[in-house]
DNA sequence: GCCGTCACTGTTAGCGTTAACAACATTGGT
DNA sequence: ACCAATGTTGTTAACGCTAACAGTGACGGC
């Protein structure tokens, strides 16, 4: 198998020229006649020819290839962001390696970088939402263009993060305006920045009206943790706004009330996170906050590259707000 | 930035043995004496020293990587298959890359498949759904190790399929079973390799029950055709029964049904397909069919490993069945 | 007409690894 | 003690590319 397809120099020999002037024309190099530049271009077409990236990689000392390290990629708000990632990436002319990682700890991490280093990528992605992810990057090497997603903000390590405190407060005060007197929210796992992003952000809103926070459910992204949640949440008479921390916990607590005979938006309003596609179908619509994966993916890119070219390691942070979609799970309170 | 690391030769002065013998250790080699291996192992950790992948792959002619094109990485499904071949790859030292495309068409498809093939990638996994691709499979080079994972059936190259016909007979005859006289169907894009199979599932279960099958109603996967459909459908009185190619169409017609005051069960059984994490908080929670993306994965995966190793590039193929979740959506029809 | 400058092209070396072969040391059979 | 077989190590030459440098010819200013 795998006879080794055309090389450079092949290229060369058929457009009577040195294989240095293939390179160029294929780097775009100027100084090249365009005749030339034709003749070699006929040359590459006639043959079928494919730069070896290993071979470039090998001198230039990197390869076009950026790594990404994420957990959980079947959750949609990860799988959204490594989609946007790669079609980003591939505009630019690299490839995307997903090194997925069962747990968010040290070792995992440490080991899925380890892997995508020696592999010589030109730079990592790491969709960090957790505290030991961050530590597993303190101890890294210092000369890898590095960028992080939706990381630990107090870290001094490029960030890019969706806007989570703006999106709950602005969920939160959606609920508000509707005329509800305080808003319940059924949080993400405590450990997940984005979950206290969101959990600040609820508070926040909430302090603002001059309401104090009631307690907080605390979920962990499931529909079934959501349930559990809207079991208790169904049995108090005195809730009548809910704010999840994302849609799929929004569909567990929809389905407790339902079960509990308490309806929605009527009697208990609901806003949930992400905007997953079907969230338009739930029962009712759902009110949600959609993150802009895409700019996300954009800015993490563009920070990346800007460091692989500068060999810049600046730290800086961006952060995208996310807007509100109002659907029909939310209505004024009954009196 | 990126002052290199230390290079085979480094470890090789380090630990007084030539880097052959380094090379040696890395790779396994029999005929290294236990003595040497250990100065090379600890010569190894004492710098920190990483193998060069690029110039591994240079040499050998292939990477320690293997390329993945997909659409649509955003699904559930293919999100899944996705995670589950980077996570069996990763078991057997390969990194995974990912190139996913906007559409199936001829072009897109040759374009990643060749972005692949100029990192020299080990072989090639291809999620590769519908019709157009199995046709930009046709003209590719023959010495590449390929396997398609859910393509078409009847092209001559190795495949891995969810068996969509038996799952769909599967999902049909439990709606019988209960005592339906008969099934509708909303299904899947008529261009997916899994929407017709589901089809043909669907159909042949009624028609070995003696039953003519209703019409098709054709959606796209997403939640919102199947609200489309699920608005017809709870026009239709003598609907009692449907089965529908994935669970986000269900939930459309599970909404277009709540709207219509049609209840389910009681009124109508439906059936999805999928079984995505938050299907059981439906409401009511989902009877469907769950394919087990992780045997797809790993016999795809394995398929191609063979293909690499042996140089060959047999046609095989292989199915794999999945199995139906019984939940609350399915009743006995009322009389 | 001479020389520096520019545009273009070729030559050479080396990136870090593996494979092929060569060399040496050790062992065992005679 | 000698020779072959075996185990262990080193030497050399690629792999396909880019970077640095070295030509070559044409052109214009003096």
């Amino acid at each position: 198998m795998a006879v080794h397809g055309p090389a450079m120099t092949d290229v060369a020999r058929l457009a009577g020229v040195s294989h240095q002037t293939v390179s160029r024309v294929l780097n775009g190099h100027p100084n090249v006649r365009e005749q030339t530049r034709l003749r070699v271009r006929a040359a590459i077409a006639e043959l079928g020819y494919r730069p070896n990236g290993a071979a470039r990689a090998l001198v230039t000392g990197r390869s076009q290839v950026i790594g990404v390290v994420a957990q959980n990629t079947t959750l949609y708000g990860p799988a959204s962001l490594l989609a946007a990632l790669e079609q980003t990436a591939a505009e630019e002319g690299f490839a995307v390696s997903v090194g997925s990682v069962r747990n968010l700890d040290h070792r995992s991490i440490s080991a899925a970088v380890e892997r995508h280093l020696s592999h010589r990528v030109a730079g990592i992605v790491v969709i960090a939402p957790v505290e030991s992810a961050g530590e597993a990057l303190e101890r890294l090497p210092q000369d890898v263009p590095l960028v992080t997603v939706d990381g630990d903000p107090s870290r001094p390590v490029p960030l890019v993060t969706v806007d989570q405190v703006a999106g709950a407060r602005a969920a939160t005060q959606h609920l508000l305006d509707a005329g509800h007197r305080t808003v319940w929210h059924v949080s993400g796992p405590s450990d997940w920045f984005d979950s206290v992003g969101r959990i600040d952000g609820w508070r926040e809103a909430l302090l603002a009206a001059g309401t104090d926070p009631p307690p907080l459910m605390p979920g962990d992204w499931s529909a079934a943790s959501g349930y559990r949640c809207g079991q208790m949440l169904a049995r108090m008479p005195e809730v009548t706004a809910v704010f999840t921390a994302n849609d799929h916990l929004a569909l567990g607590v929809l389905r407790a009330l339902h079960e509990f005979g308490r309806r929605v938006p009527d009697d208990i309003s609901v806003v949930g996170f992400d905007d997953v596609p079907e969230a338009a179908y739930f029962i009712p619509p759902l009110t949600t906050v959609r993150p802009d994966f895409d700019a996300v993916a954009r800015a993490s890119l563009q920070m990346l590259l800007a460091q692989i070219e500068s060999g810049t390691g600046g730290a800086l942070r961006q952060s995208v707000a996310p807007t509100l979609v109002s659907r029909d799970s939310v209505a004024p309170p009954r009196r």
